[in-house]
DNA sequence: TAAAAATACTCCATAGGTATTTTAT
DNA sequence: ATAAAATACCTATGGAGTATTTTTA
């Protein structure tokens, strides 16, 4: 059976044109040397190597076996490397799901400093409904998810991201737009827009609250799984809605936002599978450990 | 040191996600088995598979290392079809030298067959002046050479190709092409463009012979070296040339063959070196003895 | 607890070393 | 005649076998 140090040794002999001093190279003796070639060739039924008085000189099929052997050692070494990139995160593949309050903030922050210092790791991202998050990254289909603080936390890890506040996102032409700051008493009566309760309920369970504590009970005219759909409603006009501040840094068209008196807030993670096999993960949560700034 | 066998052992239990299976499989024991992929995690520094009470499951890295180790173990077997191909004169390089007159009809004859037979040879022709052919067969820069019979053939081994007889070559505004048949009386007193003696010297020894059979000193008054330019004087009208017949299958604008009475023949051979390394040649060697139809 | 993998220990095949012979110019 | 490769023979590493223990869901 033809093994790697037999290629080894044939092709430092090929290239010395000389046994003994390939053997001195390869820090071993002439005679098992020459051996493990004659064993090469007849393993390969082709002979190699022409035997001169003063050395050796490759035939036809000895040429071509020497390209084909350097190529086999380098793509060995290749792949040697490759196994211990992976192994230790350096490379891969990573599948990362987030909400969509996550894609105009946290997200590019995130892969921004992840891809700079792992260039080598294939990042997978793919917004989903909040609660599709923690089933996914629990059976293992998502290494990690950027989502809103779960209420429970079983088989993953958890590292806090931000906290944002609550703030009220209104039609450009809504009165309301009048005053900057508003409170629970100036929209007990305005209809909502909301997630339901099933998609997200950190954010439903927020505006509830919020009522609660001004006395009213919030008047939720419409329900969407889409966080992009709600801002989209309110712009046409359709009713308000509660909206995290980190959204607010971005324009959308005919929506303007305002600071909420007691606004309520809302903590957002990234959570992963704590027993994952994936070397990459740890990568990835070193690299969130040690700071975002969101 | 990894080996072939620790690979193949890999991918073996990779495939079969089992130890004690894949032990089967490659039919050995288990516990050698267990300690090979040991000792390759070991090699690699990296776990390859994860052990579950009911078999194996292949980490990331081991999944990064089984598709390289399968493109390893394919690759080596290649190879090594490729050492034998080439050993047995399968595959490789050959390069053949040829003198312009077996351009015509000798060469693509010649290629057409042994291409056909060994598509994975790449044939180098080349096209010198007579006199280097053997030279450069000797010194082994060609494998082979088709010439005519050279008179010493120390070292090499020679088939003969065909015979041709020579016929005259005229341009065809000369009063003789009114004539069929031509004899050496009819061109006793025409100038003749012929090769040096050192290019060619059966050509020109023909030429020679020829006169003297009639009681004439040919009148050369051009030498050239190459045998095409021959034939562009002669369509100059600069004079007169004895040209082989499998050279007048070709139409040469200006340009008229005419057979000679008592034409002497000169006869084309393939060469090669005796002591040629290149089992390509062998195979060359076999297909023209299996005839050509030229 | 019940599989499958890992470990412990033994044996022998074979890689590599030493001494010597053969080969090719 | 000479340098280098091949052969003969010896030693010992390590691969593979048998019996047994440990692991993990």
């Amino acid at each position: 059976m033809i093994d790697i140090k037999q290629l080894q040794y044939f092709v430092t002999v090929a290239e010395l044109q000389h046994v003994g001093r390939a053997a001195e190279v390869l820090n071993m003796t002439q005679p098992p040397l020459s051996r493990q070639i004659h064993l090469l060739e007849e393993a390969l039924g082709a002979s190699l190597f022409v035997r001169h008085p003063k050395g050796v000189s490759l035939t036809p099929a000895g040429e071509c076996f020497y390209k084909d052997a350097q190529h086999l050692l380098s793509s060995l070494s290749q792949a040697c490397q490759n196994v211990r990139d992976v192994a230790q995160g350096k490379a891969g593949k990573l599948s990362i799901g987030f909400m969509m309050h996550a894609a105009y903030s946290i997200i590019p922050k995130l892969t921004k400093k992840f891809m700079t210092a792992y260039p080598d790791v294939a990042l997978h991202l793919q917004e989903v409904i909040p609660s599709e998050l923690m089933k996914r990254v629990q059976a293992g289909e998502f290494d990690a998810a950027v989502m809103l603080h779960p209420q429970q936390i079983q088989g993953v890890g958890l590292i806090k991201l931000c906290e944002s506040a609550l703030c009220l996102a209104l039609p450009l032409d809504h009165p309301l737009t009048q005053k900057s700051k508003l409170s629970g008493d100036d929209v007990a009566l305005e209809p909502f827009i909301a997630t339901p309760h099933n998609v997200a309920p950190e954010l439903r369970g927020a505006l509830q609250s919020y009522a609660h504590q001004y006395g009213f009970e919030p008047k939720v005219i419409l329900e969407t799984q889409l966080q992009q759909s709600i801002i989209n409603l309110v712009a046409e006009g359709l009713g308000l809605a509660l909206i995290p501040e980190i959204l607010t840094k971005v324009q959308f068209p005919g929506v303007a936002f305002r600071p909420l008196q007691n606004a309520p807030s809302v903590e957002y993670v990234m959570i992963w599978r704590q027993d994952s096999l994936n070397p990459v993960l740890s990568r990835l949560v070193e690299s969130v450990e040690s700071g975002l700034e969101i």
